[in-house]
DNA sequence: TTGAATGCAAAGTGTTTGCACGTGC
DNA sequence: GCACGTGCAAACACTTTGCATTCAA
């Protein structure tokens, strides 16, 4: 129905044994969800895997961003996201108050760096911009 | 023996009731230290107020935090970490290893913003610029 | 005096781990 | 076949909560 995951392809080709769990978790990242928590992708991976465990989809999580495959997003209170949107670079808006997350791309944020003596010595992955405020239904 | 705290100044003439507890969790954020823990208040408060307890601490950060007197800083794993310098505009750079976090303030970030389309409706409170890598003790 | 703040300990939430069993390669 | 992945449940780290007691104003 979905585009057949060139994740997993990917992630095969980095010696990941693939199994039926990894695979469901996989195919839940690759749809149109956009940020999703550990238990949302338990129960969706559930609809494939009956008996897929919390534990697995943790493992698979935590190696999926650890690969670089999936960005951990958290808000200020609940559960850890996991957002599969890696590939286009955006920020986050964050609802204090009722944990509502957007994605956002404002303009003239996309430079943002530090420069050799602000790095103090750091290897920078990545940068993560969160906008916090209330959400117009909170506010 | 450090400023005399206008924090608490502040905190009574928004009709807080100024307790021995809150004065000592007040002092301990107002020293040099930078980025530290609920655990970390505790024990330097214990030096002040041997019998204040955690729970006083969490009830007392949060209502420091909502105030805006405080921010919270949430690595990747760990315990949240506060930071009383919300009067000066910086960001943070944080080791994915081992969780050490800088202070940077980058030159060219100052204005990060979003324009009323892009805010979603959204009222924006603060924006939050974390710097993810690894310290030149885990490269 | 009196409502707000405290301390204690128990409960909660989200995540990780240990270990026996199962399975992709 | 064997190392790696899995499921289960218990352990874990951090934070919040309920309630009787204390205390700042």
């Amino acid at each position: 129905m979905t585009t057949p995951a060139p994740l997993l392809d990917r992630l095969r080709d980095r010696g990941w044994r693939v199994t039926p769990q990894r695979r469901a978790v996989a195919e839940v990242l690759t749809g149109e969800h956009v940020h999703v928590t550990a238990d949302e992708v338990l129960e969706r991976a559930r609809t494939v895997i009956p008996e897929i465990s919390l534990a697995t989809v943790y493992n698979t999580l935590g190696e999926l961003v650890a690969m670089g495959e999936v960005l951990e997003v958290r808000a200020s209170r609940g559960p850890v996201r996991y957002d599969p949107n890696v590939h286009t670079a955006h920020h986050h808006l964050v609802c204090t108050e009722c944990g509502k997350l957007l994605d956002v791309t404002p303009t003239g944020v996309e430079n943002v760096g530090l420069s050799g003596a602000e790095a103090h010595g750091f290897v920078i992955d990545d940068v993560d911009v969160t906008f916090r405020g209330r959400c117009p239904d909170c506010a």
